[in-house]
DNA sequence: CGTATGATGTGTACAGTGTCCACAATGGCA
DNA sequence: TGCCATTGTGGACACTGTACACATCATACG
């Protein structure tokens, strides 16, 4: 038992199907976005019987949506590695950075990994279960929840106005996510870095003079 | 030859079997979305085989982007129909109800006709087609044309400083666009009218005080 | 007028997909 | 030890996109 290859299943259960199923989604995902998350590829790749899944997943569309949380908590990642990188400055100051490295992230996310990045948004959702923890980040955070404690800051530092901050993730959110999906299959589509960069500038410059 | 059904086909050739093609592709999109709208189902409604498709699109993918624009032009049709409801005014008043036009005719659209509106964006496409005349509607103007308009009025009025007009298309559009997306597939789903109705004006406010 | 020819549609076939069903192996619990 | 719920397998089916060879027609040209 103990000299067996690494690559081959020594006991029958396979430990974590389930989990070894979704990593092998999101493998699939990155290449080929929500489309090429197909059933019977992934549990080729985890090297289990197609029928397997279903132990798991109640259909492939299941199976899209737990690839599609888990995109949402990479977001949440690449997020939170833009805020760790902002100075130590005034509550005014480190608002504004917050929400600015909020959209950079969020941007930086949809052109370095396209494919999850349409994967996560690719599967309906609600407000109710925007923050389920299966949607977390390693930090904990959704980036849902992320969005708002910027704007929390921004209130706090009286950036915003309080009659103003019910909802004002919608607007936030709107034109950051627009960007990004115009960036990556839209009209935008074929923009060199640096105009990218300075269109996501001036729509966080445009969310922060117009909420 | 002369009592055939007229269900039937009389003569072998279709006579404009491409325009066909996507007119059923359009119905199927609008119950189901971009993957709904699949080549052999699509022939079956026209009433012909799978494979003649074939003589007038090169794969299921190139039928898909002719359905994609024939969207756009929908789009384009419901934003001229707010347009056309604005009243006569100073030039400044009608820029901005120009403006507020588009937004709530790309949203109301996107509400209208969820299926239609995801498959407008599902094809990928680039700057440099975005104003392709069969991405035109009734009106022979495109969505992306029907926000530079409204974006030459904000100028032309004094609304928008000449230096900030410069792929303003950018700003105006990827707040709106995001807000349809997130209304329909994203968080804000289950909004009710008036919230998203709401939160549609908020963030056009945004973008005109944003801009 | 008749016929060659290119354009258009058909039939058959194949690999790949999601999912249903019946069955098999396993490991933990009585 | 023996039972049995859990987890995985195998086979089957309907469906998909698409390649290939063939049939039919509309017309331009002799």
């Amino acid at each position: 038992m103990s000299a067996l290859p690494s690559t081959a299943r020594s006991t029958y259960r396979h430990g974590d199907l389930r989990e070894a199923l979704v990593a092998a989604g999101v493998d699939l995902a990155r290449a080929g976005g929500p489309d090429a998350v197909v059933l019977r590829e992934t549990t080729r790749r985890v090297g289990v019987s197609p029928n397997a899944a279903y132990r798991h997943f109640a259909d492939r569309q299941a199976l899209l949506k737990a690839v599609s949380d888990r995109a949402l908590g990479f977001v949440a990642d690449r997020i939170e590695d833009e805020v760790v990188a902002i100075p130590m400055t005034d509550a005014a100051t480190h608002a504004r950075s917050l929400l600015r490295a909020v959209g950079t992230g969020y941007i930086a996310f949809a052109r370095e990994e396209p494919g999850l990045f349409r994967t996560a948004f690719s599967v309906p959702d609600n407000l109710a279960s925007a923050d389920a923890p299966s949607k977390a980040g390693a930090g904990g955070r959704t980036p849902y929840q992320l969005v708002g404690m910027a704007l929390d800051e921004m209130l706090a530092a009286g950036l915003l106005p309080a009659e103003r901050r019910p909802n004002a993730e919608f607007l936030a959110w709107s034109s950051v996510h627009g960007l990004g999906m115009l960036v990556i299959d839209g009209p935008l589509r074929g923009l060199t870095g640096p105009m990218i960069d300075h269109a996501t500038q001036r729509v966080i410059d445009m969310v922060e003079r117009g909420l």
